[in-house]
DNA sequence: ATCAATAATTGGTCAGACCACTTCCTTGAA
DNA sequence: TTCAAGGAAGTGGTCTGACCAATTATTGAT
């Protein structure tokens, strides 16, 4: 471990200089010169041989140990991990992040939870929860009297819906991906008819989970689901049908 | 946004600094004090309010950046972000881990939705996300012939499964679920024959995956689930079968 | 050769400074 | 009065140099 690491920092366009580094650190790791164990060098040292300054390499080691590939141990040094969880989801996320999320990929996640969730809510949901679920239709239903989109409504009826299963797990991984699909939902509900028909396969979710039917109710989610999805992926092709 | 945080920095056991303000910022953004787009202090106001120093603001707000939960801009400041997803699914483990969570939701949100990721990574798997599966279960049986339990390597199956699917939302809700269950999952494999019947069933999912039979792999899926799951939920009880 | 005392190394933190960029407000011209 | 130009203040990004506590390596006496 005695040479090291020539490499000069350059090329960062708009590029924060730790961001670099970070870079640097995977393609080393990726390539193999860095493998699991191998004491990287001290933080002085490292700042002097890529010309930076040791605040830069530590903001570096600390994105390398927060993704799991690096483990810093006051007076001994800091040493790469690769075997950690961590570091194989991070590696592999990296991979896969270059491109921006894909709302399909959103969409077929709720085609995953979504029908089962709503079986689930069918058979456990007290009279508490229907309440909840119809005085948010009868919201959703006055939002859209009154011009809006009632995307609120349709958020939290979804997350209702979760919170009618009594898992409180489920409940956090539904309220996680619908928070990000609110963002791109607002639009979907934008096009003439989508809000009403959103409106109507909700209260038909919301009659099979009264009647305790968890078969209609799942059925009636895949019906929604499908009827809402392909519009949000592709807003202009629809609007023939 | 004039008076903030007074709260001082205290009981940090063995605790870096950073790592103190981090938690701090994580509980002001739970107990909706800091919410979407809200601008934090200025790093040098920060620093002198926490009576810290500027460099270990500067590293927690990174940390926050890379959790997801925070967006620096130069020159203007920097805003809490609650709707990326990477923010919602920190946010999420964190919760998870602080309140005592029923293992049965978690299997329960594993059986809505592993045996569907199964189907799909039937289907989409490459040769690579096949091979890396693979060499996973080369990994788990040599942990276990050595007396281990094989916990990692169990965790991380069901990862690259996520991985296999190529859906990037799917694979950061599976890692978050999954991260949350690994915590209990030691004790489960540390049953007699526990381990070997996990391997086992993995070996089963991996056989269909590489046919491209996704309702075998679906199938297979729900038995290793259904395997797995009472033995964790009621470890004693499961000892008379 | 052993082992305790000492020196060097290392990560964690602190302090103060400069730069580039953004934001906001003053100032002056219309 | 209006509004655009310009400068001042604020902000994140980086740099330099320093001290501390813990670990590791070296030294020296027995």
């Amino acid at each position: 471990m005695t040479d090291w690491m020539q490499t000069a920092l350059q090329n960062l366009e708009g590029q924060r200089l730790h961001e670099a580094i970070v870079e640097l650190f995977h393609s080393q790791i990726q390539q193999g010169i860095l493998e699991h164990g191998s004491k990287i060098p001290a933080e002085r040292v490292l700042a002097e041989q890529l010309k930076v300054s040791r605040s830069s390499v530590r903001e570096a080691i600390r994105t390398l140990e927060l993704q799991g590939l690096a483990v810093s141990k006051p007076g001994s040094g800091t040493f790469i991990n690769t075997q950690s969880l961590d570091a194989v989801t991070t590696l592999m996320t990296s991979l896969l992040n270059s491109g921006e999320t894909q709302l399909h990929d959103i969409f077929e996640v709720r085609h995953l939870l979504e029908p089962q969730l709503a079986a689930l809510a069918a058979e456990r949901a007290t009279d508490e929860d229907i309440g909840r679920l119809s005085s948010i239709l009868i919201e959703q239903q006055r939002q859209i009297m009154e011009g809006e989109t009632g995307i609120d409504a349709d958020t939290e009826f979804h997350f209702a819906l979760a919170t009618a299963t009594h898992n409180t797990v489920l409940i956090k991984v539904v309220s996680a991906v619908e928070d990000v699909l609110r963002q791109s939902r607002d639009q979907t509900l934008r096009q003439p008819g989508r809000s009403e028909r959103s409106l109507e396969s909700h209260q038909q979710i919301l009659q099979m989970i009264r009647a305790g039917d968890h078969i209609g109710a799942k059925s009636a989610m895949e019906h929604h689901l499908t009827a809402v999805e392909p519009s949000a992926v592709y807003p202009k092709a629809i609007t023939n049908n």
